[in-house]
DNA sequence: CTGTTAGCGCTTTCAC
DNA sequence: GTGAAAGCGCTAACAG
């Protein structure tokens, strides 16, 4: 048995069936053409008729057109893709490492955006479901010329999966994740608003003994939240003490961070206040408040970071940064597609703001 | 301008650029034919050898080989497609109406097992964006030779977008609806055992006077939840009275649902435990109660049905039934990988079994 | 304005 | 074992 090395498991057919070709034959250009008493390239003229405008007479236009819609034509893209070198489809690969449920709040988000920008632009989305399971995705599968570019949804920094996509010159747009390559077009938040956002709200409610608990320093967002915290602190000279930096938290082992933010509790000073780099460990937190009996926010204000949707069905509800994932989706689907008309497209917007969401899980500190 | 039917808008390219095949042209069989002194059958033999085991001497293979790796060979999927009459592509339609929070819940649980089903199969997924995007989506475009088959997420019942499917002879299966068309393979709940599960609970905390919210009953399974529902109550002769039964609630409303809601805690000898027949409603109607300053799960029982992500956020926690959302995914995806290779399936496991979450929203009626 | 023709990259049948 | 050739359905360049 002999596999290139880009095909998937393929189902053992151990039977002397063949894969019985399981699509029933569509109506071609040809058989448009011997019914209308026209011929094949008259027929691809009207039927997608770009530039030759007036190639043909209106009559046979006219006949055509009507039989192709009673015989239900619909154009084979894998021929008109091979033919024309572009498929009017993007590819969208997800760093789905292990599915975490608050991945799938954050990236359903972003795929709406996507599919909607795509949509408009005339695009269909294709998901590589290898790249989509495995944590280490490779790009070498993007390569199959089904797809006429690629979203990168908050890529592993750890990887070289951005440097492979730019070598296959394959045109990319990164979501969530500043460039680190020159020239590869991305859409991120301003991370320095949102903690400005976060920590004014904060302080203006009199806040000074503020933690921070994020989710890991290996992504390029998780580390300008917390360096943009620790610079914020120490402008306003408010304490920075080392136990409430609970930067390095995996959103991932609830377990471990309930001791963690348990412990965080537990000092002789506690905070009376926590930002949290994402609604996640926001959420995680308010469970751990509650379960010692601190309430929130009477004795602890909790403000978060995303606005996924679960953080309006808590209780209380919580007050976030808002992440605009849906328009952010649609922002790199729009970026992606100029690039792939060649329009050019100045940039302009890729870095998006985020808006404060106050909800009910901050107030003033009681003292 | 002339556009066919399925066409999405097209990008108005009013300037003399062609769109410039933006695609870099692709290592193909013939440059490692003639790098390897070969032919490009002997190639293609070599990089796919399904049937013809020996046709190839050991060394030329081996030559091949690495001449492919080396110049780093992806197989061109357009070209393949257009030759094989199949994709190794499922695609994938959701019935998105309006694209409602509740729905995006559901539906990316269910894609997830999708992707995973199909990735197992060695199968990937197509997104078509017109269909995602209109609320009644026409199946006209799945014809274009993309996909070996359609996997129908929670289809419109009132459109008849099944039939549409059948008649383009495109394997389908459906998802979260019970196969109105004889032959046509589906995977859904165990509705009958979804309320027993419910009601048992219920019963066995000691509620009698229960009520139940029903999101519209337009779709099968909310019409089943509901007659189920009055069938359990009049077999243990429990009160019916109609103003218990709130089963046409339209689930994105909240607004019209609140007072609905609240009326139903108005009346005179008021529920002390409600049904809901998804989670978002069982949601609203806990968030209705603790408006009213009446305490879940003290004053009043809730139970939802599906478990989805918010389910466990929010506060007292959510009691519900819990559809395995990926595992139907997962299902219909195996069985549709099953029908396009042929492969005869008992369709057996197709009716899944929910199970009951016990979380904080239950408790015995006060008295 | 119409018709002919040559391929896109890959697979497969058939002759050598 | 290996080579030549045809063709999947569509498009684009050319000649009529």
């Amino acid at each position: 048995m002999n596999r290139i090395p880009t095909e998937p498991t393929e189902p053992n057919l151990n039977e002397e069936s063949p894969p019985e070709t399981p699509m029933r034959r569509r109506v071609t250009l040809s058989e448009i053409a011997k019914q209308s008493g026209t011929h094949v390239m008259a027929v691809s003229v009207v039927l997608n008729g770009a530039k030759s405008n007036t190639r043909v007479s209106d009559t046979t236009r006219k006949r055509i057109q009507e039989v192709a819609s009673t015989l239900n034509y619909v154009p084979n893209a894998n021929a008109r893709g091979l033919r024309r070198q572009h498929t009017n489809t993007i590819g969208v690969l997800f760093n789905w490492a292990g599915s975490s449920t608050i991945h799938s709040l954050y990236s359903v988000a972003v795929l709406e955006g996507i599919v909607d920008g795509a949509a408009t632009a005339g695009y269909h989305i294709l998901l590589y479901t290898e790249a989509w399971k495995n944590a280490r995705a490779s790009a070498a599968g993007f390569a199959d010329s089904r797809t006429d570019g690629v979203v990168l949804v908050a890529p592993d920094e750890a990887s070289d999966i951005v440097p492979a996509f730019v070598s296959l010159e394959l045109p990319i747009v990164l979501v969530s994740s500043a460039s680190v390559i020159p020239g590869v077009p991305y859409v991120t938040i301003d991370n320095s608003n949102v903690i400005a956002l976060a920590m004014e709200h904060l302080t203006a409610l009199g806040h000074t003994r503020i933690a921070y608990i994020g989710g890991g320093t290996g992504r390029h967002n998780m580390r300008e939240r917390f360096e943009g915290f620790q610079r914020w602190m120490r402008s306003r000279n408010l304490p920075l003490p080392p136990h409430y930096l609970l930067g390095d938290l995996d959103p991932g082992e609830s377990d471990v961070n309930t001791t963690a933010l348990s412990g965080l509790l537990g000092v002789a000073e506690p905070p009376t206040a926590v930002l949290a780099s994402n609604d996640d460990l926001a959420i995680q937190m308010m469970q751990v408040a509650r379960s010692r009996g601190v309430s929130v926010p009477e004795q602890l204000s909790v403000v978060g970071v995303d606005d996924i949707l679960a953080a309006a069905l808590t209780t209380p509800k919580l007050t976030t940064v808002r992440q605009p994932l849906f328009e952010m989706g649609n922002q790199a689907a729009r970026i992606l597609t100029d690039t792939i008309e060649g329009r050019e497209n100045a940039n302009a917007a890729n870095v998006i703001a985020p808006t404060l969401v106050v909800r009910e899980s901050t107030a003033a500190p009681c003292r």
